[in-house]
DNA sequence: TTGTATGCGTTATCAC
DNA sequence: GTGATAACGCATACAA
């Protein structure tokens, strides 16, 4: 373990540490038999090149800062974030980058997501889990440092998102086929944008599929766990004066919560009410009754915003506004299963 | 977002570089009248250390290295370690430390976890996952860089983990309390040493109780999953002469996999066969029926282990072999009620 | 094809 | 109390 350094090695070879530095970074031209004289050696002894002095001097860490919890006290714990942050690490590994939480105190000083970044000389960072509006994630945005996100939309800022649009078009499509139309809606807290937009897709759909769409059955939850979905279902269970036959529900969590709201109130899923939440997390399998669901494609948007945002690190390309949609699918489990 | 240095600092306020960086970093006695002026201008710019040179020079990150996943495949998707870390997170971060996940690759060099460690020098590990006789795991505890663990036990280790003793005590005694006595378990994998330790403990307790132990109401699972309860509970049921009237599951998410296997067998949860896990993820409550189970204390463990880790960090202490235990809880609910 | 000199931004040492 | 200077380990422009 005694330290090496590009001198020590240049040393022990008798060559300058300059050829060392360009053999390590294949940059210029040496002959084969050196190359291989010195990485023979740097592997023997098991060098490595000190990161900070290389980040110093050239400026790029290979390292990619993930801004994962905000105001929604959302954590790791959340199966579906913690997915896409899973499948985004994988890639970007492959890649050789690394990933590091964004924290606002270096050493113990406070700072701003952007002044901790520059600080860090971050090459990229991911956004899993924002707030559309927060004052330092926009900075961030609309700073040099490439940004991607799986979950804010926002300008001059690419986000890699399910395809809402087909995750209503596919949830009304079954609730027709399964002859429920009179279709409610438990939606996320309305702060996510997302939310707000699939309320009006909703309506959007119905229409066109002549379905009458009643805003008493429509209500958007306070927070994301099991308990919100609870209560906010008990809520519109006991307002509506016509009571839906199928509902829809923002996420899996979410429709834990409403299944046994509903159950609680006397109703049976799916004869009474069926219900089909989004996001298809392992749990909904397991659950009794099992859920029915829209899956996302988690690994997918994990995959390609690693993808993108790698793409924009190493062409140096600037933050532009931008929505990738992932397609997603209709899971039939029983808590739809009519007959 | 011009560059700042202690150099441009030292200029703008018509001193020498060396006194902004002792201001900065609290060494050295100063006027308060300049400290003030100093830190005052620094906070009006935005500046920040650049992290690189000073880790070039000093020698310290503020960076813990997370080793997460190996051979086994856990993911950031399981609720038990995803929590820990989280807890971990959040403790770290307030004394300003940083989490980076420890990667064997930097770069385009693939490395050891220790040349890794060393190569960024990161300040201390922690072990969320990992396999005890994992080689490069090893080289990593019996270095010189602090290491803490929440999972692996080991020589020259100190690891933070829940006090099964008392887990598997409480299970027993809960299954007497409520008059069943046929007990038996479902392990997780033997690969992690702790399951084999419960086997062992719930062998003891058994004995001192006076309730026989049958082997062949014993039985450990492949893998961490759901679908590796179910398929270990469905073995154990069909071959075992003396069906059981109580299982203790070694994780809640095995044990969704054990109820439902129970069930597809015919027999009734919990009047037939009445289960318990261990880990109380939030899952537990929501499921059908919902999960006795053994709570551990996750958000301590998680805690705990900052501290102590941090602790070596700042002290120079170095690896010794040690277990903290963390109190477990019984929490009661509907896959052990009878009557 | 290989080597020399310099600077990246800090902090530590020593001097004043 | 404050300042000058060297050194951390590397990569790069330039020289040979």
């Amino acid at each position: 373990m005694a330290r090496h350094t590009v001198y020590t090695i240049a040393t022990d070879l008798g060559i300058s540490p300059s050829t060392v530095s360009k053999i390590i970074n294949h940059t210029g031209h040496f002959s084969d038999d050196l190359r291989k004289r010195v990485l023979d050696h740097i592997k023997s002894i098991g060098y490595v090149p000190a990161t900070s002095a290389r980040v110093l001097r050239s400026r790029k860490t290979w390292t990619i800062g993930v801004i994962y919890l905000e105001e929604s006290h959302i954590g790791l714990e959340h199966p579906f974030f913690s997915g896409i942050l899973q499948s985004f690490k994988d890639e970007v590994e492959k890649k050789g980058y690394d990933l590091t939480f964004i924290v606002k105190q270096v050493g113990t000083n406070e700072m701003s997501y952007l002044n901790w970044c520059i600080n860090k000389k971050i090459d990229g960072v991911l956004i899993v889990v924002g707030s559309h509006n927060n004052p330092e994630v926009i900075e961030l945005v609309e700073s040099d440092i490439p940004c991607i996100s799986t979950d804010v939309m926002r300008e001059h800022l690419h986000t890699i998102i399910s395809d809402n649009d087909q995750g209503i078009r596919l949830s009304v499509e079954h609730a027709i086929e399964i002859g429920r139309t009179n279709i409610g809606m438990v939606s996320g807290p309305l702060t996510a944008k997302h939310f707000l937009y699939r309320f009006q897709k909703l309506k959007e759909v119905m229409n066109e599929q002549g379905i009458p769409y009643h805003e008493e059955n429509m209500i958007s939850t306070k927070g994301f766990g099991y308990t919100s979905g609870y209560e906010a279902a008990t809520e519109l269970l006991n307002r509506t004066s016509r009571r839906p036959d199928m509902l829809l529900v923002g996420s899996d969590l979410l429709a834990f919560g409403v299944i046994h709201a509903i159950e609680d109130l006397g109703y049976i899923v799916p004869k009474d009410i069926a219900v089909i939440g989004y996001d298809d997390i392992s749990f909904a399998r397991m659950s009794k009754p099992s859920l029915s669901t829209i899956r996302q494609n988690i690994e997918e948007i994990g995959k390609i915003a690693a993808e993108k945002l790698l793409d924009m690190i190493e062409k140096g390309l600037k933050n532009e506004t931008k929505l990738t949609r992932i397609p997603v699918e209709l899971v039939v489990r029983d808590s739809t299963k009519t007959q």
